[in-house]
DNA sequence: TTCAATTGTTTTAAGCTTAAAACATTACGA
DNA sequence: TCGTAATGTTTTAAGCTTAAAACAATTGAA
């Protein structure tokens, strides 16, 4: 419950909105309406992974990457498709594998690589999982109609756009 | 970027919405790219944060916080108006001490709780970094006309009622 | 061929976060 | 008053995260 829109919790719990300041711009209301809403339905997700499956976003993510490719995949590979760092990687398999849920085996091409692979267990934790996670978003956003949805759709498009914008003229700033 | 909407990357860099397949609903393509933006924000700022006043958004929000709260306040109040632990602001509040950004003093009341105060330090530097804070967020979603962002600044209310109704038809199918 | 640069992974140090345990103190009812 | 319950804070254990250092192995150029 931050009490100042200057303010952006990171992990904290759920409503940056309380502070908000009659003085406060168009802008800030947004950026806070926006958080308030993406930690309220991540909070709920990670919640029910907790719950339901005993688990974590990030290890679950681990999963969904290596279900999707058909095969073993390297460390280096999950750390880019997942853009977090490889020693990220490293502790998250640590864990997947101490599970049953992901195996680890040497490449055979090149001694540096690690090859990474679902279980069966693991393949059918993630399937379950997922299917959970998908029905848990759309119970969250059932109360929007199609044409809402699509008109937010859109102007998430937009406003993604927007700060790639800003993060572009704020580099060629920096470059000179 | 994660390449199954099934997905949810925490902390991850900044775009989830690579994997979106064909068959996904729209209700989780909704949700990634509200996590997209989210995140290009969010790490757009803490970045920034870093970069001009070595600093975190969780310490941020404890200066936020003690800022407009006139006078010292509690390690309590603290926690429960930032919608965190009690243990996460005992860190948070240690080392914005050790910064000399705060001041921590036994409360002539109660000997339990100990109070915390803005030193003038803490003080200066929180206006500076508000303002800049600010700056940041207003450039960041200069591509929206003023139309787009009052729809925008709407649909997320809609959004937000729809979720807490998900949530509390959940609690009470659990509470029986 | 040899050795320096590059690439792949793990380790380390530091910070944020929580839940739960441990402490300290205050409140309150018998 | 005494002792238990409640309250306020810190500590602990565990997980996620990063950047940077350390290792290991491969590549490529002289």
């Amino acid at each position: 419950m931050p009490d100042t829109p200057a303010s952006t919790p990171s992990q904290g719990r759920s409503d940056y909105e309380s502070g908000v300041q009659l003085e406060d711009g168009m802008e800030l209301r947004v950026w806070l309406r926006l958080l308030t809403c993406t930690n309220l339905l991540d909070n709920e997700v990670r919640t029910r992974l907790k719950l339901t499956a005993d688990t974590t976003l990030p290890r679950f993510d681990i999963l969904a990457q290596l279900e999707r490719h058909d095969g073993p995949m390297s460390m280096g590979e999950l750390s880019k498709r997942l853009m977090v760092s490889n020693g990220n990687v490293t502790g998250l398999v640590d864990r997947l594998a101490g599970e049953g849920m992901v195996i680890r085996t040497p490449s055979p091409d090149d001694r540096r690589v690690q090859m990474v692979s679902l279980t069966p267990e693991g393949s059918k934790s993630f399937v379950k999982i997922a299917e959970d996670h998908r029905l848990w978003v759309s119970d969250m956003m059932a109360g929007l109609s199609a044409d809402e949805m699509t008109t937010l759709y859109g102007l998430l498009a937009r406003l993604k756009e927007s700060i790639h914008d800003a993060e572009r003229k704020n580099s060629l700033e920096a470059a000179e």
